[in-house]
RNA sequence: GGCUGGAUGGCAGAGUGGUUAUGCAGCGGACUGCAACUCCGUGUACGCCGGUUCGAUUCCGACUCCAGCCUCCA
């Protein structure tokens, strides 16, 4: 397998620390609001990663960490007028109710900051202890950057360069304008936890180097994220995990690619996000996980209302040639169907190229409608291996006519029943050889958006995917 | 200004030093009472300029444009 490694800028054979073990971290979501469609990409991405490997035959544990405590938290608990908890339980449910919506399995440990105190205050005495930190006369701890020989190695920079670049800090307690803190002092009235440098909260980037080390411990093989995170905040991890435990923090970095809308970044501070939530009341949530799927991890999305119709009519392929054919089981002996899975196999085995994937998908789906046509018992068994590579990707696990006749996030305006009255009364016309008839029900059907299908067995009904 | 990526047919989106991506849409045909579904066939696509090469969309360099990071952001 070979995986883009951001590190190196380059794909690299695979490797673990342990044989057959992978250990990875994934930086979650900050739970002030509702997850946008930013975050499902990294959810359904990992969660992609992660069904994959282990389909491989890899022990996986996927940690993914849950930041319940920083400034915007606090600020927006002191909006809402409501408890920092109650805000923070209230978001993580609804960020469950969302990943699950969209097939993502829940990570193996959710590590919350606000639970690990302890674990981020010995690593920050730790730090000092050996001169990479320091506790400034505000009560602030910060990381002095410029101690740390390897700084900037993931993003390739260097000191003096962002130094001119830089924004002027205007925060006199730092050494360096690029220090960064690790300790933040509470102001009156704030949440804090008592530490040795006084009341106050963890920094935002200590939570993961010691969550990490306490979940996966000093070294571990992948560490995933959002684009955003880059830098600062896995450089800056970097330099605490490596500083603190000397050694080296992760093999392979891996990072998502970004969502954006009308060719701009989707973020909460460009305002132009939509939330999970929003997009599913008008989606299904399986095209969804398909738009975000169709394309390659690393490469950017661009969310439109056009990409999603896209991704259905994909979508509706695929179902349509899985409808009406009895499911066998998997058998790894068709030669048929093991010729598709073996080039799944070698597309995913590429970092996880998922478009490539679904192209050798499609081409099975193909075989499977002309087996079908032709009354072949081997469709049953493309028709599994179809589902079952569909499985690897979170996808193709509802029932074909469900989707086919509503899962699309739309529902039959009329019931089924009422329908099947309709289909019954054209046959009678048809038998009657009564076309008009037959044509004036099956365009008053269409007219609402139902369309039917006839076949030797009968007719069958599908809704328009437009 | 520094650092990353990217520019592929009507749209979306992979990939490759010489040979079909794939999906949607289009066109022609088969099937059908007519359709729909399905199947078969079909498109001289690789930002621009140079270079390397027998041959480059694919490698190298310049250029143009786009996006991201350098500040909280997945």
């Amino acid at each position: 397998m070979q995986i883009y490694n951001t590190l190196t800028r380059r794909k690299e054979a695979f490797t673990t620390l342990e044989p057959g073990k992978v250990s990875m971290y994934v930086c979650g979501m900050t739970v002030y609001d509702y997850c946008h469609l930013g975050h499902a990409r990294v959810m359904v991405a990992f969660d992609v990663i992660t069904r994959y490997l282990r389909a491989r035959g890899y022990e996986v544990n996927y940690v993914r960490n849950i930041t319940d405590i920083d400034d915007k938290i606090l600020k927006r608990a002191d909006e809402n007028g409501e408890s920092i908890d109650a805000l923070t339980e209230r978001m993580i449910a609804a960020m469950h109710e969302d990943e699950a919506r969209l097939y993502v399995q829940r990570p193996d440990h959710e590590p919350r900051a606000t639970r690990h105190i302890d674990d981020i205050i010995a690593m920050i005495e730790t730090l000092i202890a050996k001169g990479f930190a320091y506790a400034a006369d505000n009560g602030d701890v910060y990381y002095r950057v410029r101690r740390f020989e390897g700084y900037g190695k993931l993003n390739n920079r260097n000191l003096d360069d962002m130094r001119s670049g830089a924004r002027i800090e205007v925060d006199t307690s730092k050494e360096d304008p690029l220090d960064f803190v690790l300790w933040k002092a509470a102001k009156p009235g704030e949440a804090y936890w008592p530490s040795p440098w006084g009341n106050g909260r963890p920094g935002w980037h200590i939570e993961c180097s010691a969550m990490s080390k306490c979940c996966l411990g000093d070294t571990f093989d992948i560490h995933g994220g959002g684009p955003d995170l880059t830098f600062p905040h896995h450089e800056n991890e970097i330099a605490q995990s490596e500083a603190a435990n000397d050694k080296p923090f992760v093999t392979t970095w891996m990072h998502a690619g970004a969502v954006r809308v009308n060719q701009e970044k989707m973020s909460k501070s460009l305002g132009n996000f939509f939330t999970i939530r929003d997009v599913l009341t008008e989606h299904d949530a399986e095209v969804v996980r398909y738009l975000l799927v169709a394309s390659h991890y690393r490469s950017p999305i661009n969310y439109a209302p056009d990409a999603l119709n896209e991704a259905r009519k994909s979508l509706t392929r695929f179902y349509t040639a899985l409808e009406g054919v009895e499911q066998g089981a998997v058998d790894t002996e068709s030669t048929l169907a093991s010729e598709y899975h073996q080039r799944f196999l070698a597309a995913m085995d590429d970092d996880f190229n998922t478009p490539e994937a679904l192209s050798a998908m499609f081409d099975l789906a193909r075989e499977l409608n002309r087996l079908k046509a032709a009354g072949d018992l081997q469709a049953s068994q493309l028709a599994a291996e179809l589902k079952s590579l569909g499985s690897i990707l979170g996808l193709l696990q509802q029932v074909p006519s469900a989707f086919l006749k509503g899962g699309q996030g739309q529902s039959a305006p009329l019931d089924e029943a009422a329908i099947e009255a309709k289909i019954a009364q054209r046959a009678d016309a048809k038998a009657n050889k009564d076309f008009a008839l037959a044509d004036s029900i099956r365009d008053a059907l269409a007219e609402q958006g139902i369309i039917l299908k006839d076949s030797r067995e009968g007719t069958t009904w599908v809704l328009e995917s437009r």
